[in-house]
RNA sequence: GAGCCGGUAGCUCAGCUGGUAGAGCAACGGACUUUUAAUCCGUAGGUCCUGGGUUCGAUCCCCAGCCGGCUCACCA
């Protein structure tokens, strides 16, 4: 190339180096071409950078357009159709000497554009050589059908309007002309380089950006089903004195000022009931919980939580409600109640299946549990998952949540709810009216997994300040993840709180269902990873 | 935390029983005025994850480490 001293060093001015950057000086030479044509544009008086472009119409309205006009038979001679402005990022490019193809896409999909030679002239066609795949582009000229029948932009003129100096993963694309799929040739795989550079994921594809649009059309649905039954949106604190609402290891922070401990909350319950107390008798919160556990495909440490409180509701009326939000969503958000997840199928449609979870696990065991012993149930788990030293500690509430998990969740795969559950897994749930053996509490499982979890809310505070202290008990005896005790969440339940139903939803498990996504991380924009090497903390 | 698999060009991947590297796409130069995985000719591009070891010689074998994916454990 040339050594034209006004071309910018790219060992110098390349942003932000690291020593996690190291692979990008191995590619420079493919960053420096780009840097050449910044300069190139600069020499030819064309601002590499624009501050505006004046759309007249997204790429899906372009096409649009030219169909409207080819039904009403009004194209030119010419076969052109009206003229259009449009914008977008050059995903392909085919050149072909004195004219060439070109797609870019729009947040609205996709538009093929040509430019030839005599209708742009030698100086417009020849700067198209400093276009790369990955800029932004305007593009102005008549709408019209190529041979092939594809709708395409004619440009009489074009204008950058950003250039991109580092080039994105693109890989080729076609359609399978047999069954019509798309099918990715080389593409950009590496699922860690996806999370960690999600922008050039997002921009090379559209197929992401599509489950991310779902996921908001699934949360304003679940917004606008609470809104129209009257709940009220709240905000709650994330940084909390004591965590509570879950069995959770919570993130521990400090605040300065006030020189004290803070947690980042592992659940909105005991916020949300202390509005009930307050006087609100529906309210929700959407928002982020935080828990310091491992990370897999069903967990991220940071996710998103839906919770709702109803007043003088019990856990049956919340199970009815549960079933018409998620039948109401999935219907909004992908517009059928029969989805389709990981090749199951799937059917929304109330009512779901009940069942008790002694009566799931009974089942699974093969027998009555009330029967067994405590070394019985951990005999039976260590057949299950290994002689795990850890087995020993556990209690029987604990053993029964592990033979649950090992023994039935897995197989509930139609949604089902799982109710009355064991009154030590539940210290925030009433005892059952019937048995006080077990709380009204439910659980909703679909596709193996559990989506949603409630209660007929405890409110009683002498009942409440019981189960906070043997939840103490149990964590005396080894037991790591119990409920600590909530003095002032007390206090408010001691001025009196009505009957309330509760209900906690993984809204990223709920968009992992409806979008068909096997990872939690594939529903989480940037999900949490371990930082890149040399970056500073 | 454990097991399995992996880390080679910007991206996606080959690389045999050890002889210091290849393809496609992307890039660069050239041809081509309705292509669409455009095509054709040519060029350049590599700390084979890191550090030790074995060997005349290591991308390959051994050890340790780092990072990732999957499965399991934990948790929603």
């Amino acid at each position: 190339m040339n050594s034209d001293s006004t071309a910018p060093d790219p060992t110098t001015s390349e942003p932000a180096p690291s020593k996690g950057a190291g692979q990008d000086e191995e590619a420079n030479y493919l960053l420096a071409a780009r840097r050449e044509k910044l300069a190139a544009l600069e020499e030819k008086g064309m601002a590499p950078f624009a501050y505006h472009f004046e759309r007249t119409h997204p790429s899906s309205r372009a096409a649009e357009l030219f169909q409207e006009a080819e039904a009403q038979e009004s194209l030119n001679e010419k076969g052109h159709g009206d003229t259009v402005r449009v914008a977008g990022r050059i995903v392909s490019w085919r050149s072909h000497g004195k004219s060439a193809f070109a797609h870019i896409e729009d947040g609205y999909g996709r538009i093929q554009l040509y430019f030839r030679l005599n209708v742009l002239g030698e100086e417009d066609f020849s700067a198209l050589d400093l276009l790369d795949l990955g800029d932004w582009i305007g593009v102005e000229g008549p709408l019209f059908r190529t041979r092939t029948g594809e709708i395409t932009v004619q440009a009489t003129s074009w204008t950058m309007l950003s250039k991109s100096l580092r080039p994105l993963p693109f890989g080729k694309e076609e359609t399978d002309p047999d069954s019509g799929e798309r099918v990715v040739h080389s593409g950009f795989s590496d699922t860690q380089s996806r999370y960690r550079q999600r922008y050039a994921d997002l921009a090379v594809h559209p197929e992401v950006r599509e489950v991310f649009r779902l996921r908001s059309r699934i949360v304003r649905s679940l917004r606008d089903f609470l809104d129209a039954r009257d709940y009220l949106e709240v905000e709650t604190p994330i940084l909390q004195p004591i965590y509570g609402g879950a069995a959770a290891e919570p993130f521990v922070t400090h605040h300065n000022a006030l020189d004290t401990r803070l947690y980042l909350r592992i659940a909105d319950e005991l916020y949300l009931k202390r509005l009930i107390v307050g006087g609100f008798e529906r309210v929700y919160e959407v928002g982020k919980d935080f828990r310091n556990e491992g990370i897999d495909r069903s967990h991220n440490p940071e996710f998103t939580m839906l919770e709702f409180y109803q007043a003088f509701a019990d856990y049956e009326e919340m199970m009815d409600l549960v079933e018409e939000m998620l039948v109401t969503v999935a219907e909004n958000a992908v517009g059928s109640r029969r989805i389709q997840y990981q090749r199951t199928e799937i059917d929304l449609s109330p009512p779901f299946q009940r069942v008790s979870f002694v009566e799931a696990l009974n089942r699974g065991l093969g027998r009555d549990l009330h029967q067994m012993t405590d070394p019985e149930l951990a005999v039976t788990l260590k057949e299950l998952r290994g002689d795990d030293p850890r087995i020993d500690e556990m209690g029987r509430g604990r053993l029964l949540d592990k033979l649950f998990g090992a023994l039935v969740e897995e197989s509930l795969v139609a949604p089902t709810f799982v109710v009355d559950y064991p009154v030590v897994l539940s210290p925030l749930a009433k005892l059952h009216r019937d048995d006080p053996r077990v709380t009204e509490r439910f659980e909703l499982f679909v596709a193996g997994r559990e989506l949603a979890n409630a209660f007929s809310e405890l409110n009683d505070p002498l009942d409440q300040r019981e189960r906070f202290l043997s939840q103490m008990q149990l964590r005396e005896a080894g037991e790591d993840e119990t409920h600590p005790v909530d003095d002032d969440y007390i206090r408010a339940m001691e001025y009196g709180m009505p009957p309330t139903g509760g209900v906690g939803i993984g809204v990223d498990r709920l968009v992992m269902l409806l979008a068909d996504q096997p990872s939690i991380r594939d529903v989480i924009l940037f999900p949490t990873l371990r930082p890149e090497e040399g970056r500073q903390g």
